[in-house]
DNA sequence: GGCATCAAGGAATAGGTTTTCCTCACCCTA
DNA sequence: TAGGGTGAGGAAAACCTATTCCTTGATGCC
C-alpha cells in the first residue's frame, strides 16, 4: 500500500476508472462486487484504487444511500467517569460494525445541547446515544428527530424511549448476599443523596436481600450524604456510635468506601477482621488502591454501553425498542471482605 | 420553531425553495446571505425555512465545499484520565466554532488505528487530533495524510509535526519552589518509572530548581516505582529509611501522593506539620479526598487539548505549526503544604 | 438465418447544496 | 431611441458515488 494520498487532491472514482481504462459506474462495481464483470476487468480496477489510494468518500456515498455509517453521542457529564466505559462500550459495538461516533459534551447546559443535536441531525446522523451521570431521568432530547435515539445510564422521562440502566437494585442484593455468605450479619449501608433514585434503588434491594436472608436492617438506618471520601470519613464514626457492633458496610461508591476505610482503621477497627467492606464503581484506582483493596460491585458499564449500541444499531435496522433495559452488575471480590475465619 | 422534522423526510432546500416560491438557487442565496435579492424575498424563504424546520445537510456541502468542519480526534488510552480533559478542552476550542468532533479509541492497537485512520480519510475529516496516555513520543500516524495532524498530550517520533504537551519540567520546578517557600529544606521525590520522558523531567526540573535555591537533591536521590498507591506506601517507608530528616516529597502523581501520605501517618508523621507533600495530576476525587487534601499541580490538559485544537484549526486554514508546544502548569496549595508555622 | 439470451460494460440519474454565469426587465443617459 | 448599467432571480455545473437502465456484441437454439 502506497502511502496514503498523493497529498494533493484524494483519488476519486474517476481518477480510478480512468487508470482502469473503464467508466465510473464499471469501477463503482468493480470494488464493490455488483454486477456482471471479467474477472480480469475486477482485478485491474482493484489495482488501480490500491496503486492511487483511492477510498471512497463518505459523504457521497451518504449523500446517496440515505445513511452515513455514524451516529451521534451526547453525554451530560463532561465525559466524567461514568460516561466513559458508557462511550467506550458503545464505540465498541459500533465501531467494529464500521459506524463512527460524533462525540459532544452539553456541559449539562441544555442550549448547548440543542445546538448539538441540530449540528448532529444537519450531519445526518443515522442515530442518537444519550448518557449521563447516574441515572436520573431527564428531559426528553426530541422524540420527533426523524432519526433513533437510545438513552444509556439515564433514561428519558418520555418512559417509553428505549434506555439501558445498571440494575442498582441487584447491586444491593449482591452487596448483602455477599457479605452475609461471608458470615457478616450485622450490616451497615453508607450512602450517597437520597435524591438519586439508584441511591434508592440500591438500598432498597440491599435491605429487601438482608431481610429475605433473616438479617435485620431497614432503609431507615441507611445513612444517607455527600459523593465524597468526606462523608465517608464521617459516616464510619457515625455509624461506629450507632451500632457499635457493626461487622460489615456497604459504601454507594468506592470513594466513600475510602473514606469509611480510613476512618475506620484509625478507629482501630481492622478491615475486613473487624467489619468488612463493599464499594460500588470498582473505580480501579479507587478500589485497588485502598489498603486492603476493596471489594466492589462494578456496574459493567462498558456492556451498558454495548447494549444501547446494539439496540440503536437493531431500531436503525427496522427494530425499535422501547422502555428500560437493566444491565446485571458483578461483584468483584478482593480483600476488604476476605473470610475472616 | 416547530418540532424538528415532519418525522418522514427531512425538508431539504428544494422544498423550501417550492415553498417560498423561488429556485433553489435564489433560496440558497437568501439563507446565507449570498447575491443579489429583494428584501422582501430574503424574508419569504427564511420564514419557509423556518416552517419546514429545513437544516441544511452538511454532507452535500462536504461534498461540493471539500471541507466538512468536521475533524477525528484518535486516543490511545481508552479515554483514560488523562486524554479525556484533553479532548474536552478540545471539544470546546471547535464546538464553538461549530465543528464536530469524530472519537475513535485504538486501544493502542496499531491495526485498529490504521482503519480508523482510513475511515476518518474517507469521511474527508478536515484534520485529525492524537492524544495519548502520557507525553512518550509514538509512531507517526502518517504524514501524508493530506490533512493537518497535530498531537496533544503526546508526540511524533517524527518530530517536526506538531505536538502540544505538559511543561514537566516547569511541574518539577514549580514543586521545588513551591516547598522551598513554604520553608522545607531537606526534599525528597518519590515518582514513576524512570522510562517515562515526563518522568525524568519532572525530575530534573524539581531537582535542579532545588540546587540553584541551594537545597541539595540530586537526582540520583529519586524513588523511580510503578504509578500505584502501593509504590507511594512502600516508597516512603524507604525514604523515611534512608532519610529520616526529610520534612516534603514531591510525588509524580495524586496517587502516589496518596500511598504515601497514607504510609508517613501509619509510620507517626503529621502532614503537612512534620512533612509537607505535592502531587501531581490535580485529580479531584484523589486530591480533595486524601486527608488532609492534597497540594497538587494541575497539568491544564484542557488548556493542551484548547490548544492543540487552535493549532489544528490554524493549521487547517492554512497557517500549519511545526515542533512542540508546552503549556504551563499550575500548582493548587491545599492542606498537605499548609505552612507548619 | 433469425431470434432470444446473455455477458460485459457504458450512460445517465439521483442525492442536496453552492456558486458561477445568464437572462430579463427596467431605468438612465447620450 | 439605442446602448449600457443594474437589480433580481433563474439555470446549470460541480462535488462523488451507487444503481438502474441501455447498448453492444456474441452465442445458442429452432
Amino acid at each position: 500500500m502506497p502511502d496514503q494520498a498523493e497529498s494533493a487532491r484524494r483519488a476519486t472514482i474517476r481518477d480510478v476508472a480512468a487508470q482502469a481504462g473503464v467508466s465510473i459506474g464499471t469501477a463503482s462495481k468493480a470494488l464493490n462486487g455488483q454486477g456482471k464483470l471479467r474477472r480480469e476487468t475486477r482485478d485491474r480496477v482493484a489495482a488501480a484504487a490500491r496503486e492511487l489510494g483511492f477510498a471512497p468518500n463518505l459523504l457521497a456515498r451518504g449523500l446517496l444511500g440515505g445513511r452515513t455509517y455514524t451516529v451521534g453521542m451526547i453525554t451530560t457529564d463532561s465525559f466524567g467517569r461514568f460516561s466513559i466505559p458508557v462511550m467506550l462500550g458503545a464505540e465498541d459495538a459500533l465501531g467494529s460494525g464500521q459506524i463512527s461516533v460524533f462525540m459532544c459534551d452539553t456541559r449539562d447546559d441544555p442550549a448547548r445541547e440543542r445546538s448539538y443535536v441540530e449540528g448532529l441531525l444537519s450531519r445526518r446522523v443515522d442515530g442518537l446515544i444519550v448518557t449521563g451521570r447516574r441515572v436520573e431521568p431527564r428531559p426528553s432530547v426530541g422524540t420527533r428527530l426523524g432519526i433513533p435515539v437510545v438513552y444509556a445510564m439515564t433514561q428519558s422521562l418520555d418512559s417509553d424511549e428505549p434506555a439501558v440502566i445498571p440494575d442498582d437494585r441487584g447491586a444491593g442484593q449482591l452487596a448483602a448476599l455477599h457479605l452475609i455468605g461471608a458470615g457478616r450479619h450485622r450490616l451497615g449501608h453508607i450512602t450517597g443523596p437520597e435524591r438519586f433514585l439508584a441511591v434508592r434503588k440500591r438500598a432498597s434491594g440491599f435491605c429487601e436481600a438482608a431481610a429475605s436472608a433473616g438479617v435485620g436492617i431497614s432503609t431507615s438506618d441507611v445513612l444517607y450524604g455527600e459523593w465524597s471520601e468526606q462523608w465517608g470519613r464521617e459516616a464510619a464514626r457515625i455509624l461506629l456510635r450507632t451500632a457499635p457492633d457493626v461487622d460489615s458496610i456497604f459504601c454507594g461508591s468506592d470513594q466513600l468506601a475510602r473514606g469509611v476505610s480510613d476512618s475506620l482503621q484509625r478507629m482501630g477497627r481492622r478491615v475486613p477482621d473487624d467489619i468488612a467492606l463493599v464499594g460500588v464503581d470498582n473505580w480501579e484506582p479507587m478500589a485497588l488502591g485502598a489498603d486492603p483493596p476493596l471489594t466492589s460491585i462494578d456496574m459493567c458499564l462498558e456492556d451498558v454501553g454495548r447494549q444501547a449500541a446494539e439496540l440503536l444499531l437493531a431500531a436503525i435496522g427496522g427494530t425499535p425498542a422501547h422502555g428500560l433495559t437493566t444491565v446485571p452488575c458483578r461483584l468483584i471480590a478482593r480483600a476488604s471482605t476476605r473470610s475472616s475465619a
